[in-house]
DNA sequence: GCAATGAATGAATGACTATTCAATGAACGT
DNA sequence: ACGTTCATTGAATAGTCATTCATTCATTGC
């Protein structure tokens, strides 16, 4: 009873690893599975197979498959809103920094990556259908709208746009975001994060054109 | 021999029906099995009881159960690709309006309706991993961006704007549209039909100032 | 009417998969 | 070393679902 319960071992591939790291060691494989093969196609043996681990290991450590798909789908939303939060930070000098920060963190390497562009898709296929995606995926989406809105209704103040409606441009900004996210997912010869990254750059410089200024276009083939 | 095969009943719900009619009647129960309980629970017992028909139907006029599905989205790929026509009628007298018409198109009642819209993102979320979904959602896409990139690059050299690079406006504007078809399934609350025409128009009169203006806006709650 | 045709049915089949649990063995305290 | 604990395994179980097919029955031609 003196002793502190100890990790049982430090590596990930070990037999017995403490249950916060298998956890996470299992929903990792989840975004992978998920996105080699489709939700459709992704089993408890597929997920386990991922992993390097056996089948039993999904219903010992989530009580069912059903949640573990939750957990993945809540890992990611948290991992949004934690990256959400440098924004906030950067919104606080300036409501322009703000929305930079934003587009930054939308198009960002780490975000949205291919693999989870799959699963955010593939739960939101599924998404009005299952209560607690809703609840998780409208959580993520009022947490977005509430800063975004925010900001462009200070860069209206400060800016005196009179034909601009902040809650249309965060709407918008919202919509045009999520459908470059699919064009990444499933046009990806077309669509790349950069070429995405200066589409959303262009359109907040046409609705705030005093605030932000599109880099010089380079030639388009 | 001598006589014309003819239908063997005209009423829909008859026992025996021709069989065109009976592969249409299964895909709009489809449509709605999909759009009630998603594509994970769509089996073939629920699409036939939909229907009001037996389980062995769906296997006796599709091949099988993936081949109904295929059917399904083709079809909603076919009814968007002939609405377009209308949409390119129209550029045929203006490219203002026919981009004014794909608006108009993208958000009336029949091309997004609920039950269609959770259809094509049940769909993409699948798409990545089914070469024909894929090859049926390409063609699609290719018919849109086609037409607007044409509408956009006429509009360009009309209107003399030096900033604006004729493909990415196209592809803003369809990533635009999809990202709003997303809001209006999973949150018809706080999205509709007319505000996402008048988000997009917004953009468009963003865009392109001298050529298309956005309706006054009424006051925002 | 009557036989022939083939559309439609729905019970039976076989494949697949989430979940359970008895057996295993690694890690730790003594 | 040794026994205890408990994470992990994977074969067995139970349930679901697509597909098949022998049977039923509406329709048509004669």
């Amino acid at each position: 009873m003196l002793s502190t319960k100890r990790p049982h071992r430090a590596g990930a591939g070990g037999r017995t690893a403490p249950p916060e790291q298998r956890r996470q060691q299992l929903i990792e494989a989840t975004i992978r599975c998920v996105a080699k093969r489709g939700l459709a196609d992704t089993t408890i043996a597929t997920v386990a197979r991922e992993a390097g681990l056996s089948q039993g290991i999904i219903n010992l450590h989530f009580r069912s498959k059903e949640r573990l798909l939750t957990e993945t789908l809540r890992y990611l939303a948290d991992e949004y809103r934690n990256a959400c939060r440098t924004a906030a930070a950067a919104a606080e000098s300036s409501p322009v920094a703000g929305l930079l920060a934003m587009v930054d963190l939308d198009f960002r390497r780490g975000i949205c990556a291919r693999d989870k562009l799959a699963v955010w898709f593939a739960f939101w296929g599924e998404r009005k259908f299952r209560p607690t995606y809703r609840r998780i995926c409208a959580a993520r989406d009022k947490s977005y709208d509430d800063m975004v809105r925010a900001m462009c209704t200070q860069l209206c103040q400060q800016g005196e746009y009179p034909g601009v409606e902040p809650a249309l441009v965060a709407d918008g900004l919202s919509a045009l975001t999520d459908g470059l996210w699919l064009d990444l997912l499933v046009r990806p010869e077309s669509m790349s994060r950069e070429l995405a990254r200066r589409i959303t750059m262009s359109y907040l410089a046409d609705v705030f054109p005093r605030h932000i200024r599109q880099p010089v276009a380079s030639s388009g083939s």
